[in-house]
RNA sequence: GCUCCGAUGGUGUAGUCCGGCCAAGCAUUUCGGCCUUUCGAGCCGACGACCCGGGUCCGAAUCCCGGUCGGAGCACCA
């Protein structure tokens, strides 16, 4: 029946094995091409969480074509780390996504600072004098502040008097007036400008009045020409914030789209607790293994099209949802396995001397289901020290019979083991790895921070790349140095 | 507290717009079995879900109302 159905109707196969693949939905409203964009601020690499909107932006950039711009967000200077205006790059051609664009915010002012001057002429953004303290009381109780209602004339000039430094920092707001009545605060009259006097990694003291997040994004969302935003739920109260900026203009808005949180368990993103982190010394790096960054989860053996599995699967819900490391680790393992040669390890070795009738040889396949990759070979000769998981040798009584994987049938006396002579057959019995006694120590470092120490056998020096250590689990092996770092089971 | 979102097995998703083909599919996890000189891969099987209460309807995971729970935002951060 099924060769019927194979033969005959071999389209009909396809068509229902596309129906079990993950799609995106398609974007509404698109015209031609989209321009879609990447906004993350330069404060670091970027991490797993990072990656969602990078991809997602790709993935509809790639269907539809069009513009992916990556625009720095680095209008405030205190979060900038200028090292990560090219890391970030970096990851992301790691990843695999196109940009084709990169724009750093700061290149920008002069244009911010423009439409900043159009809405105070038009009396829809002012400047307020105000304390922090008593903005924000005006806020919470629906009350204009008094600088509300000064002509835009004073209110211009006031803002001439925020960039040529007559006010100092923390002395002069740029406001836009939505709705003072809105329910909720923060959409009420909010900042647009502030005056930070920090250094600017990128731009130094060139300017002292930086664009906050909702204006510059605003602008930069027309005037980059942007159909399509994607982004997170968290952004929600943004985009009401932004739609002011683009009503006061008569601009069009973007469609938006804001996907659900997600929450990643068991691992350390956060920029400014990794930056610290490094900093004292506790990790050695972006990279280190311990942490969720693309480029310590790289370093891992992650495959790039993992992610992109994983953030096509979990879609453009607007639900939160848990990251399940289970399910990433076994996309990658698929995507993984295919490539990865097969070796011993034996972690917390224990010396076994073998009496044998005759010469042992072992010799184990590079990767079972593609024999063509060939085999490791080691002869050990009549009576030879091995090395196995004290564990599992351990867990076994004198006078079982225990499989060498690929070596001999042995029964256990102690630290000493006999040949089996006889075929019995491999079902019920023990098998476990094992490694001649001229291995090499090697250490495998996992993202817990542990260490497992052991012996692995000799060949072990010429892999790289992500190789499995059978009965062990997955792991990365970058030089030669005897060490691996831990991916997966 | 206020504002806004959301709710399908342990986890991630499909289905929800346009009610019946859903006594709910897929993946992952866990547990069995098969195969096998890996506890890997593969194959077979099992457990396991439509948040609750009302309503509309011949018929509701899907529509309506109320509740509950979860999350996000409420910065001179992005």
């Amino acid at each position: 029946m099924d060769d019927i159905v194979k033969s005959q109707f071999p389209e009909f196969l396809e068509v229902e094995r596309k129906v079990q693949e993950h799609r995106l939905p398609d974007l509404r409203n698109v015209k031609g091409e989209v321009v879609m964009r990447l906004a993350p601020s330069p404060s670091g690499p970027l991490h797993l969480g990072h990656s969602r909107m990078a991809i997602l932006n790709d993935e509809y950039v790639k269907r539809y074509g069009g513009e992916l711009i990556l625009r720095l967000e680095d209008t405030n200077p205190a979060n900038v780390d200028p090292d990560a205006y090219t890391m970030i790059p970096e990851d992301l051609e790691w990843l695999g996504v196109n940009v084709t664009k990169i724009v750093p915010q700061t290149d920008r002012m002069d244009l911010y600072y423009n439409e900043a001057r159009k809405l105070i002429e038009a009396g829809q953004i002012y400047v307020c004098l105000c304390p922090q303290e008593k903005f924000r009381k005006f806020k919470l109780e629906s009350k204009a502040c008094p600088d509300r209602d000064v002509p835009s004339e004073e209110s211009m000039e006031r803002f001439g008097k925020m960039i040529d430094g007559t006010y100092g920092q923390g002395e002069a707001v740029a406001v836009v007036k939505t709705d003072l009545k809105h329910p909720n605060p923060s959409i009420r009259d909010w900042i647009a400008f502030r005056i930070s006097e920090a250094p600017h990694p990128r731009t130094a003291d060139r300017f002292r009045v930086y664009p906050m997040m909702s204006f510059s994004v605003a602008v930069d969302d027309h005037y980059l020409g942007l159909t399509h935003v994607l982004r997170g739920k968290d952004q929600l109260t943004n985009t009401d914030k932004q739609k002011y900026i683009f009503d006061y203009n008569g601009w069009a808005v973007p469609e938006y789209y804001h996907y659900g949180m997600v929450n990643m368990p068991d691992v350390v993103l956060k920029t400014s607790i990794i930056k610290q982190g490094i900093s004292r010394g506790e990790y050695t790096g972006w990279d280190d293994i311990r942490l969720g960054t693309i480029r310590a989860l790289r370093k891992r053996g992650y495959s790039k099209d993992t992610f992109r599995r994983y953030w096509i699967e979990s879609g453009l819900r607007e639900s939160d949802a848990e990251f399940s490391w289970d399910i990433f680790n076994s996309m990658n393992k698929e995507i993984v396995d295919p490539g990865a040669r097969r070796f011993f390890f034996v972690p917390d070795p224990v010396e076994v001397n073998i009496s044998c009738k005759s010469g042992l040889k072992g010799s184990m396949l590079y990767h079972p289901s593609n024999p063509e990759m060939g085999r490791r070979e080691y002869t050990l000769g009549r009576d030879p020290v091995v090395y196995v998981p004290s564990e599992d040798w351990g867990s076994q009584d004198n006078g079982s019979l225990i499989r060498l994987k690929d070596l001999a049938a042995v029964v256990k006396n102690g630290n000493y083991a006999n040949c089996q002579e006889t075929n019995l057959p491999p079902s019920k019995t023990k098998i476990i790895q094992w490694a001649p006694h001229d291995s090499g120590d090697f250490a495998v470092l996992k993202p817990d921070g542990s260490v497992d120490h052991g012996v692995a056998e000799p060949l072990i020096k010429e892999a790289k790349g992500v190789v499995q250590l059978e009965r062990y689990g997955y792991v990365n092996i970058v030089d030669g140095s005897g060490t691996a770092y831990f991916l997966h089971r």
